[in-house]
DNA sequence: CAAATATTAAAACACCTGTTTAATTTAAAC
DNA sequence: GTTTAAATTAAACAGGTGTTTTAATATTTG
């Protein structure tokens, strides 16, 4: 028994253990309705190694974003600018829809790839609507880089609206994907002939439609 | 002193004391992250008063939701019926724009008629993303009848869109409003030419503008 | 006015919270 | 193999939580 466990992939470090769990509580439970205790009872490992690993349940909030959000701006970052540096060397203003879809496929291929991640994206669709500061905080912390980005990729898409006209639509976009995200899997009060939220890429064609014709109505 | 309080207008029953209270703080706090002891310190009533009256911290919000859902709900349900009624009369389908208005419109300019009704809103546009299930299956309750009425005006006004699809749009929609409404006063990060969330009638235009667009598009 | 009821008040209840301390064990460095 | 550092553990800390209880005070009813 004893002899199997040589230190490789059966033991995960505790780092890994508590963000797991974190990750998953934080999703369903919000974070402050989430205790240390039932991170680390989840986790397998000692109350106080949270505090010891990541100084407090702030500290370990942002490192459950970091951990995840790292990886995936850098996408989002790269598709984003690929678009940008099209449009340039083209001679041409960035398309509404190209410049969305840098943002919002990824988001949505994102959840798809572990269960981890499901968990994790439910938490990004939270954050932005998180009561608390703290939380929201640490997460626009994280994507405002991207997000100015985007608000300056969609101005040149769409010269004729305002500068601020478009600020408030990316807001209703954001509003929109953000409720799809956190909500998934939670409308059991529409037993109706309602296709499931599982099958990300209509979900992703979808909500593309909705929010690229929203964002091009005339001003 | 004592001979102007003659129990009139300025001993405010205990009951509305507390209501007001709650309301104000589970819109800013939301509902975990405010204690039963920072609601009656700000009412001014003794602490056991809430489980007096109310039962409960949930019975409380529960009533919270119910004073000001009814008659706001009254009003959409009203206009939202005018519509069907002047669709069916004139033999024609119910306008997409006209249909999303009722809903939205009155919830908007309820935020303009008072200090509580804006906190109550930012609670709104909050509940539908709570965490945890207690509070969002209040609010859905005192919602419901009304959201089925509206996807069903909302289905009749697009017959060439599968009903799958009206419901996703619906969702998307309702994310765009709720995500705005519990924002209000939070964008400090984008101190930029932003104009304030405060005019309600350019951002009901604008609002409707978006989903009405995206309601419309091509399926 | 007196009795019955409704409301308020202070205190305690049992439990949960994030964080810290001190002791112990494990791992790494020399 | 001994020393030094890192990691884990159990326990306690100081304070907050919703709810209940018991006693005192208003208010209403007969």
């Amino acid at each position: 028994m004893a002899q199997i466990d040589t230190n490789q992939e059966i033991k995960q470090d505790t780092k890994n253990m508590i963000l797991d769990a974190a990750e998953r509580l934080f999703a369903r439970e919000g974070f402050h309705n989430t205790s240390l205790r039932a991170i680390t009872g989840e986790a397998g490992v000692n109350l106080a190694a949270v505090n010891y690993h990541f100084g407090s349940k702030v500290g370990l909030l942002d490192k459950v974003f970091e951990r995840r959000l790292l990886p995936l701006n850098k996408v989002r970052q790269d598709k984003l600018q690929a678009v940008r540096d099209a449009s340039r060397q083209e001679n041409r203003q960035p398309g509404v829809k190209e410049t969305l879809q840098t943002f919002i496929e990824p988001t949505l291929h994102f959840r798809d790839s572990g269960p981890g991640a499901k968990d994790f994206i439910t938490l990004v669709g939270r954050s932005l609507s998180e009561p608390n500061d703290t939380a929201r905080n640490i997460f626009i912390h994280h994507m405002e880089p991207l997000l100015f980005l985007l608000i300056d990729t969609l101005r040149k898409a769409l010269p004729d609206l305002s500068a601020d006209l478009v600020f408030w639509r990316l807001q209703f976009a954001l509003g929109s994907m953000s409720h799809i995200l956190r909500m998934t899997g939670k409308w059991q009060s529409f037993p109706e002939d309602i296709s499931p939220d599982s099958d990300t890429e209509l979900m992703t064609r979808r909500i593309m439609d909705f929010i690229t014709s929203g964002m091009e109505a005339p001003g």
